[in-house]
DNA sequence: CCAAAGCAAGAGCACTGCTCTCGTGCGCGT
DNA sequence: ACGCGCACGAGAGCAGTGCTCTTGCTTTGG
């Protein structure tokens, strides 16, 4: 008994990981829609139908890579504000986060695709999903509440009703946080998405080539429109 | 002879279309990962081998319902910047027509989860989606220069390398657009779908209740980021 | 030590995209 | 106006898919 699980267990883990990574690399090779049961399970040398006993269905399996997939991007994110010196500006860390996540992205074009493209299954995201989903989001937030808890510029005040619904999302998030930087934060959030999806799905072709300085400066004005950086 | 082609162009121009709003409604309904070839052929009465005539390949016909829906949200683009007052000021015709984009994705969230999401054609967007493809894009050039060619608020100047990308961008799309303005455009293009795409993809869910206000306010501010709001 | 539970395997169903062949009827050019 | 040709629809068929069910074997825990 030199494991703490059953062997059972424990052999159950290693199939369900190996299913995992297999299925990760057709999703990288030929991407989610051309993802088959029956290639993965003929690539790891079993019959189909003893696929099923780890994953209930394609869509089980998905929804697996899709949770793997926003904890990588999420890692990536802690990772590269984790390396932030501590006496990093917000600013920067907000950028360095920015840029963490892109790299991550573009180097992932078909996973980033399964978390921030089109949702491919029935159209409902599991409720597994919004615990990892989020991990980017908390980061951006606590860049946002290191700042403002110091001295930061206030963005500009959204109108009465958006407002309440700021101090809403800060009590449910960030307790500390002004509600107005609340909503600059996630209209950021949407914003920031929103370019590296731009680029990961092509949508830059021909348009923009300097694409990484192109992002570094946008990612610096997000910050600004956060009220990350100080004036001069 | 009532007709300037002959009958039998007709007959196939009616087929066609009859094929692409079938496929469009199953679209709608069920997304793009089960849209059938046969399911369609059987809908209209016809079977499977007969559509080929008409599209010959599954990803054809999608390639068709990409094109529909660029020219679609393209329409609907410059028709809200067309029903501008002609003293409407550039920041609220941009906000007008971020407002009708945003309108139309959540009406038809299949066909822009088709333009928007996830690249679903085997990775290389066909040449023939180029042009319909920019003419949201372009709606928003036109606001943008027309802003400038009065007087805006010149963005913040991007680092050097960027600036001659800027140079190279407004040669290509408009001419006597400053390049600081141009590469704040489109940033300001990908995060408007960055919103809209948060939006229509679930991501807010739990997270912004006043979706309307919400929106409107970002759009807002993205004018401001482009310098289409004169100071106070 | 044996029953129970977990597992792989195979056959099979309904469906998909796509190809090929084969008549037939309609539109077109003469 | 007529007949030829070709575009078209129909059908069978192939390879592949997701998923289910039954059948045995192996492991495990009481």
């Amino acid at each position: 008994m030199n494991t703490v699980q059953g062997a059972r267990a424990r052999a159950r883990a290693e199939v369900t990981a190996a299913i995992k990574d297999e299925a990760r690399r057709q999703l990288a090779a030929d991407g989610a829609a051309k993802l088959s049961l029956r290639a993965v399970a003929r690539e790891l040398g079993m019959v189909s139908s003893a696929l099923y006993r780890y994953f209930p269905s394609r869509d089980d399996l998905l929804t697996a890579l899709i949770v793997d997939a926003y904890d990588a991007v999420g890692e990536a994110a802690e990772e590269a504000l984790a390396q932030q010196r501590p006496d990093a500006s917000p600013a920067a860390r907000w950028t360095a986060v920015c840029r963490a996540v892109r790299t991550w992205a573009l180097a992932h074009p078909h996973e980033y695709a399964l978390i921030y493209g089109s949702p491919v299954p029935g159209y409902t995201a599991p409720e597994a999903t919004v615990v990892p989903a989020s991990r980017v989001g908390l980061v951006l937030i606590s860049i946002a509440r290191d700042a403002h808890l110091g001295k930061g510029v206030a963005p500009p005040k959204p109108p009465a009703r958006l407002l309440a619904e700021g101090e809403r999302m800060a009590a449910d998030f960030a307790p500390d946080l002004p509600p107005a930087v609340a909503v600059a934060l996630v209209a950021a959030w949407a914003q920031l998405f929103g370019l590296i999806s731009f680029e990961a799905f092509g949508q830059f072709h021909r348009v923009v080539e300097e694409r990484e300085a192109f992002f570094t400066h946008a990612a610096e004005q997000l910050a600004r429109a956060v009220g990350l950086v100080l004036p001069a």
